[in-house]
DNA sequence: TTTGCTGTTATAGCTAACTATAACACTACT
DNA sequence: AGTAGTGTTATAGTTAGCTATAACAGCAAA
């Protein structure tokens, strides 16, 4: 797990995602407790604060639930219900902007679906459609 | 072009990629005058302030100059920049990360490439490939 | 009952992002 | 000269995100 931060997003939304991820690979099953918020704190140099904004998102998403005193839950259904909300959101908002952005650089999804993982991002998957993009000099 | 933002990113930078957008599709071409500052904050409602900074961060970049008392207006070679500069911060940073969710989500190639950009965002496309993530109760 | 782990709340302060409003400086057209 | 279009700077105020520090409250095991 990473121990730094992406400034395109706020940390406690990055935090948030990091455990949805952590469930839906099974890393973290129903009814696991989460890592603790003074844990997660001290580990991720966090503030406390920053590290319960991020859970209370989970439980305001029906995901977690608290116990007082002992800790906060994987709830029953919590991988499922993000099966569904997950694609959803992926599938209605990133993955159209994502689209044309892979589009406009004139990179071709098929390539970035198969092997992907690694590519040298160089001149990686060059664009043999340069599709409606004619520079045209015209001054 | 939409006239609304994205709470996930500042708007300078959602500003900044707009333009961006318009050189690579070739909306705008070198030598264009971008839309002018007051102009930008007026149609989107936005502070001019805020239109300058994004525009800033094109001038920051190279793709972008000045001509005082006449507006801004994209460089020669603003393209090409862009080509090379966009497709490796993409294939470098966004593309693993949306990668990873893909197979996270189980998703497959083909339902990301048929309707791509129109997709309902209803239950769309399940997955028959729910690889490795075996939720396995076992508490 | 004490110790040690949980989540939670309270203060207080910093910075980035955005806003409103106004003025300045340069260029071009009339 | 005047007007209207550029970018730019100045002031000042709001909000969100993050921080440090400290205390409160519930649970469980020694």
């Amino acid at each position: 797990m990473d121990r730094e931060w992406n400034d395109s997003q706020p940390i406690y939304r990055q935090l948030r995602d990091r455990v949805v991820a952590m469930i839906l690979d099974g890393v973290l099953k129903e009814g696991d407790p989460l890592p603790s918020v003074r844990n997660v704190a001290t580990e991720y140099r966090v503030n406390p604060l920053t590290v319960l904004k991020g859970y209370q998102q989970l439980v305001d998403e029906g995901l977690v639930e608290t116990r007082r005193g002992r800790g906060m839950f994987i709830n029953v259904g919590a991988r499922s219900l993000l099966l569904q909300g997950e694609r959803q959101k992926f599938l209605g908002e990133e993955w159209p902007r994502v689209y044309a952005t892979i589009q406009r650089l004139g990179l071709r999804a098929e390539e970035l679906l198969d092997g992907a993982t690694s590519r040298s991002s160089s001149d990686a998957a060059q664009a043999k459609t340069d599709k409606s993009n004619a520079p045209e000099e015209e001054n």
